[in-house]
DNA sequence: CTCAATTTGCG
DNA sequence: TGCGCAAATTGAGA
């Protein structure tokens, strides 16, 4: 008999798969009507779904176990016994999965004094002596010892329950060195945090893989434990009654009596009727569809099918390849002559594109797709226009499109962008993570890494018809604030900062590696200086060490506390050097200046490319409050306020052939923009005046003339209006200008009697938010708050002074966004070769083309000083030079 | 290898 | 007991 010919016999660990479900799954988007959470249940059937498709099984049961006592518990009370409550929300889905499995007319077995895996092991055992091919699908390591020549183990990687990964007995020796048999030998030697049983100490996998090699077994190992040397060997000796327990306790029973064999598992019909009325209770629609799918092709009748609206919506149209003159009727047809959006979905393979996927609601056509053919006039004019296109992630599918060399417009959805708009302060999913998150359904993704992969990956078609699918419903869900500014915003920005990320900036990577040199220099004698002072060497850059160092060694008073004993910060540094003065104290801190100095360099010099250039990547989705953020490099951290730090900004230079850099940015925008907001007469003077800010204030605080407000003043009131948008305390103004408490508060006293307004909106925000759930900047972006109604004092306040922050940096961001916009606008109306290089959230930095000085400089004035209408002016500092530093201010 | 915690750079 | 980020390092655990 061949293996195809053989029946296909699948067991799986029902608590361990709804377990890995429960923590893969958000248990807030799974609930039904009754308040019930379903998330377990839900990945655990749309996992069975998978399995039963994929795998094809002709025998399937499920094990339980009954409770978390077994014989072991009872030869072993502590096994196990790390496992803490089951959580709240997990409670009550096993006895509903367990309905919704016989509705599916699938046997569930448990016993009494059994776990799971033995039930799993007996029939794995029995299944493979009589001749099926077993898969055991368990998400506990034990099951391994399982695995045989008939029997493949498919076990949850760390992702969770939508990939398993596969293994067999060549896997295993790949991964562990041993033969499957073997493994729990291994693992008595090791131990099993999971099981809370302990291992031998000092003995990790390679060392127990090697004795087990050695030795064959664990038995043979102990009987000649007195070769072993080292302390390991004393180990062995002492403690051979752990790994003795341990291999006692995960031997799993291959022959438990159960009310079925292998033979008596024949898949049989699902109960319709049943599976309707039990997936109708937990409210799985798409489930639903999905099973009711299987029983018909399997041939069931499965009764009045769904509605047709629902299956129009959930079929996954069929994929057609197309290239030429079919591919151009078909865009044709199906966009009603560009006027009608398509999902499109580009894929690439080693950095080329390969093929695209294009789908409107009912019909897909995959494009493949090679450089330098001349067929594809139709496709390229339909990407290179403004017909409208839905994509996810349009920013990075733009990137790869133009790398090999085609032009891509009219993006007009992009599913990443929105669902970030709808809630800012999630990660981004990938695609298959929003099709499942939002559509509740599967989106396979084939595991590169994997050699047998247990999914075939959809076709780029298919996926861009998710992608259309995503984007009617996620369109549905944003508000009209929300739309404007994805529409009018976000993804007019795309193609500009694109733009930006693959112009990159010039920088001298001599003058890099110089500054490092030095800063190596200066670090290594800090650091031996450091030691002489404490007598001894101890690495710097730990906390813990410094800990010892300061703490115990040095006897100095305690600082602020953290998770991990006390704070080795710099202002607890600085503290630390007011009380108990030590010369290592300050050589600690410069030692930080440097590391911290050198650790931006050689991040920075990783990042130069073959152009000489560094090309950061900007992400539009990475904050919640509108702002941009920077990475691989981050490009919006590089220092300015010390010597050394500007000094790393002089590299950061014009490229060849271009004139100059230009760098602009607005001066106190979040300021303006509460002054705005607020309406607060005095703060709007301050700006319409004209005058320094700082000093107005001062002048309006102290009850002096602007002119005698002294620097310490001016300080003062720096720090406090600065600190207002972030919600700061007396107590954080205090620590800050290191002055008494009382001082602060009479200073944010006697403040807030000149400038009311301000307080009143402040307060304002955070109570408006508290009624609506949200803030919204003076464009309508939102940013949520669940936490303004908390009974935790600290989540509360914490959401209090973001709420109050986010309309004033949102705004802001807003704002730098919409001058963006424009400038890229007019650059390109008026053919200017100057470039649009960098945003650091309330700064531009331009590469300027020779002779285009004037003309670009007056199109960032105008653009960045009208890109809002607020109460006060904005203003906009412009300054020039062959590098950053110099073109600073 | 992954993850949390700490620290520090920017606006 | 000050908002929003990215990155590096350490050290613990898997």
């Amino acid at each position: 008999m061949t293996d195809s010919e053989k029946p296909t016999l699948m067991v799986i660990d029902g608590h361990s798969l709804a377990f890995r479900a429960f923590y893969a799954l958000p248990v807030d988007s799974f609930m039904n009507r009754e308040g019930q959470h379903t998330n377990a249940i839900h990945g655990f059937i749309s996992m069975l779904i998978n399995l039963l498709a994929n795998e094809r099984p002709t025998h399937v049961a499920v094990a339980f176990d009954i409770s978390r006592y077994s014989f072991r518990t009872r030869e072993y009370p502590e096994y196990k016994g790390t496992r803490g409550e089951t959580p709240p929300e997990f409670v009550g889905q096993i006895p509903l999965l367990e309905e919704a499995l016989k509705a599916m007319n699938i046997p569930t077995l448990s016993k009494e004094d059994f776990e799971a895996d033995d039930i799993l092991a007996t029939l794995a055992h029995e299944g493979s002596q009589q001749g099926f091919n077993v898969f055991v699908v368990s998400g506990d390591r034990d099951a391994i010892q399982m695995i045989n020549d008939d029997v493949t183990l498919l076990y949850p990687n760390a992702r969770g329950v939508s990939e398993l990964k596969r293994y067999n007995r060549d896997t295993v020796f790949e991964r562990y060195g041993i033969e499957p048999h073997q493994y729990p030998d291994v693992a008595a030697l090791v131990g099993e945090t999971s099981d809370n049983l302990i291992g031998i100490d000092k003995v990790g996998e390679k060392t127990a893989v090697k004795w087990i090699n050695q030795y064959g077994s664990l038995s043979q190992l102990l009987e000649h434990s007195d070769e072993i040397g080292g302390v390991v060997g004393e180990k062995l000796r002492e403690q051979r009654e752990r790994a003795v327990r341990n291999r006692k306790l995960n031997h799993l029973l291959t022959n438990v009596d159960l009310p079925l064999g292998p033979t008596d598992l024949e898949r049989k019909p699902i109960n319709v009727t049943a599976v309707r009325e039990v997936f109708d209770k937990l409210q799985f629609r798409t489930l639903l569809d999905r099973v009711l799918k299987i029983a018909a092709a399997e041939g069931s009748d499965v009764g009045e099918l769904p509605t047709d609206a629902v299956l129009a919506g959930t079929e996954v149209p069929p994929v057609r390849t197309m290239v030429d003159e079919e591919l151009a009727k078909w865009i044709d047809t199906t966009t009603a002559k560009g006027t009608k959006p398509l999902g499109l979905r580009v894929e690439f393979t080693a950095g080329e594109v390969t093929g695209l996927g294009l789908a409107s609601d009912s019909d897909s056509a995959f494009v493949p797709w090679a450089s330098g053919r001349p067929d594809y006039v139709a496709l390229e004019a339909w990407l290179a226009s403004d017909a409208p296109k839905y994509l996810h992630d349009s920013k990075r599918e733009l990137k790869w499109l133009r790398r090999s060399g085609l032009e891509l417009r009219g993006i007009a959805f992009d599913t990443t962008l929105a669902a970030w708009l709808l809630k800012p302060g999630g990660h981004s999913e990938n695609l298959p993570a929003q099709v499942y998150s939002h559509l509740g359904e599967t989106l396979p993704q084939a595991d590169p890494n994997q050699l047998v992969p247990d999914v075939e990956a959809f076709s780029p078609a298919t996926e861009a018809w998710y992608v259309f699918r995503l984007s009617e419903y996620l369109a549905e869900r944003l508000d009209a604030g929300s739309r404007r500014v994805l529409d009018d915003i976000e993804l007019p920005l795309v193609p500009v900062l694109a733009l930006m990320e693959t112009t990159g900036v010039t920088v001298n990577a001599s003058e890099l590696a110089r500054l490092n040199a030095s800063l190596t220099a200066s670090a290594d004698s800090l650091a031996s200086r450091a030691y002489a002072e404490i007598g001894h060497e101890v690495n710097l850059g730990s906390p813990k060490q410094l800990q010892q160092v300061l703490f115990e060694e040095l006897g100095m008073p305690k600082t602020r506390a953290n998770k991990t004993g006390f704070s080795t910060d710099a202002a607890s540094l600085a503290d630390l050097q007011d009380q108990a003065p030590h010369p290592f104290l300050d050589l600690l801190l410069q030692h930080r200046d440097a590391t911290k100095l050198k650790q931006i360099i050689e991040t920075l010099e990783r990042g130069i490319a073959a152009d000489a250039r560094i090309h950061t990547t900007y992400d539009q989705t990475g904050t919640s409050t509108g702002r941009i953020s920077s990475n691989d490099p981050n490009l919006q951290n590089i220092p300015v306020k010390t010597e050394v730090g500007r000094e790393i900004r002089s590299s950061f230079e014009r490229g060849a052939g271009f004139e100059t850099l230009l760098t602009a940015d607005y001066s106190q925008i979040e300021m303006r923009i509460m002054a705005h907001l607020s309406g607060d007469d005095g703060l709007i003077l301050a700006f319409n005046e004209g005058e320094d800010l700082h000093r107005f204030v001062g002048s309006r605080i102290f009850g002096v003339e602007p002119a005698d407000v002294t620097p310490v003043m001016r300080t003062k009131v720096k720090a406090m209006s600065y600190g207002l948008a972030y919600g700061l305390s007396a107590f954080g103004l205090s620590k800050q200008l290191r002055i008494e408490t009382a001082e602060a508060k009479q200073l944010m006293t006697d403040y807030f009697a000149r400038f009311g307004a301000v307080r009143d909106y402040l307060r304002n925000v955070v109570e408006q938010a508290r009624v609506d759930g949200y803030t919204e900047t003076i464009f309508g972006r939102r940013r949520p708050f669940g936490d303004l109604t908390s009974n935790n004092r600290v989540l509360r306040e914490n959401a209090e002074r973001a709420a109050l922050n986010a309309p004033i940096q949102g705004s802001a961001a807003d704002i730098l966004k919409i001058a963006m916009l424009g400038i890229a606008d007019d650059l390109r109306t008026q053919s200017l070769e100057s470039r649009m290089l960098m945003q650091v959230h309330d700064e531009l930095v331009f590469e300027v083309a020779s002779g285009e000085l004037d003309a670009l400089a007056a199109i960032v004035r105008d653009r960045m000083g009208h890109a809002a209408d607020l109460r006060v002016p904005l203003d906009v500092q412009i300054g020039t030079g062959a590098n950053w530093d110099e073109a600073a201010h």
